[in-house]
DNA sequence: CAGTGGTCTAGACCACCGA
DNA sequence: CGGTGGTCTAGACCACTGG
């Protein structure tokens, strides 16, 4: 018998492998790597092994692939780098800290022309709009300027927000199936500095986020963060 | 002969049915799916083919899957939404539109407290420093403020910067094995004012980003951006 | 314990690319 | 055209979960 390769490479051996020969520069951006079938040779296993193996590494951006051609190690951009905005109730009880919402205002009110045109509806349709403010720890964090289809939540108003966040109470009524969100950075005006316990003229950062759910909008919220206490964090390894 | 499903439903089609039911609220958050063996029976193939379409459902964050016990359809966060943080040059060139680098320091620097702490160096030690302006069609967009290791980019300090962005030349020296970023909101100094051609007090979105290389801190890089003219924008969809 | 998802094998055919 | 990645089949054993 010749001598045989350790008995078992898992697919993340064959990534640990390639990742490695990546991180220390032994394969240089833009190299060409060997074929699938080289690798299920030098690992001996089969090809389905190696390529789930090389589909995930594309996926963590380390690598890319092109059908007829090859695969490829990434030219720039592992620095694919991605921030994910959280639920804020989600983020502070991760943190083991105390969430308090403060309720400023509950209404029903006819759309405006920029609410109405942001939420696809026609002017002086009824919305749903709400003032929250967040706090973690007694600390204000986020002010949160929601309006919301009542087409799409009938029971919103009823709901009490210091109990559960307005995007609880929609995901209940309404799976989403498309998210924008935009992040800005703001100056705080006058009420907004009041709200979040900041002086006004601070800086603030500002997410936007509309939700759409079978083809209507379900909501748009407007989030400040006071600058000095909230960021987006992201982080990325190979 | 029993008639037979459409001759193919490849995985793009399972998706494509389990997506549907999860997006006209046919499938509730939390419940439960038919287990792998149940949807071969469904669709007529095999399960590898299922469990890939699974796979891919739960890397979108519509599903979620639990060894031993089944798959749920996602209770929340479908929201789970992302923003990529790009390469300038890319971003703008992608819009089809002119970069102009202003370079405004080119520096050899004693590290002060604050940056040899960022880049795990000694006081004292020697570090490069830049400061640009990235101008989109003339008008500033970003002020890139950056401090690089010497021992991981030697010929750095050699290059134009008015040619090639500082991102791109430390890209060829190390490969990249970590970064950090966060995303926070600002108040322009003047010298920044006067660098981004705005008012003094304006709101800035700062990204601070730090890059790791084989284990040493490649470079930090504080990057302002003027809140009315950039925008991180983020797209969900199921 | 039975049932679940996680992984792997050893084939196969296809669509695509480049010379 | 040959070589590439993309996808699929029909099995198999494993690790984990829950009652």
């Amino acid at each position: 018998m010749t001598t045989r390769a350790p008995r078992r490479l898992p697919s993340k051996d064959i990534k640990a492998s390639i990742r490695q020969r990546i991180a220390d520069g032994g394969w240089q951006p833009g190299m060409k790597l060997p074929s699938e079938r080289e690798l299920v040779q030098q690992f001996g296993c089969a090809r389905m092994t190696v390529h789930h193996a090389l589909r995930e590494l594309e996926d963590e951006g380390l690598i890319e692939r092109r059908q007829g051609s090859g695969s490829y190690v990434a030219r720039l951009h592992p620095i694919s780098n991605v921030l994910r905005v959280r639920d804020i109730h989600e983020e502070i009880a991760e943190r083991g800290h105390l969430h308090v919402t403060r309720v400023l205002s509950v209404a029903r009110e006819k759309a405006g022309a920029e609410v109405a045109a942001a939420m696809r509806l026609r002017k002086g349709s009824t919305v749903f709009h709400v003032r929250l403010v967040h706090l973690e720890n007694g600390v204000a964090i986020q002010l949160e300027d929601r309006h919301v289809n009542p087409a799409l939540a009938p029971g919103f108003m009823a709901r009490d927000f210091t109990q559960v966040t307005p995007s609880h109470v929609l995901f209940e009524h309404a799976p989403l199936t498309e998210a924008e969100q935009v992040v800005e950075a703001v100056l705080a005006d006058a009420e907004q500095a009041r709200a979040l316990e900041v002086p006004a003229g601070s800086a603030l950062l500002r997410v936007s986020r509309r939700t759409v759910s079978q083809g209507a909008v379900a909501s748009v919220a407007r989030l400040y963060h006071p600058g000095t206490r909230y960021r987006l964090i992201g982080h990325f390894s190979v």
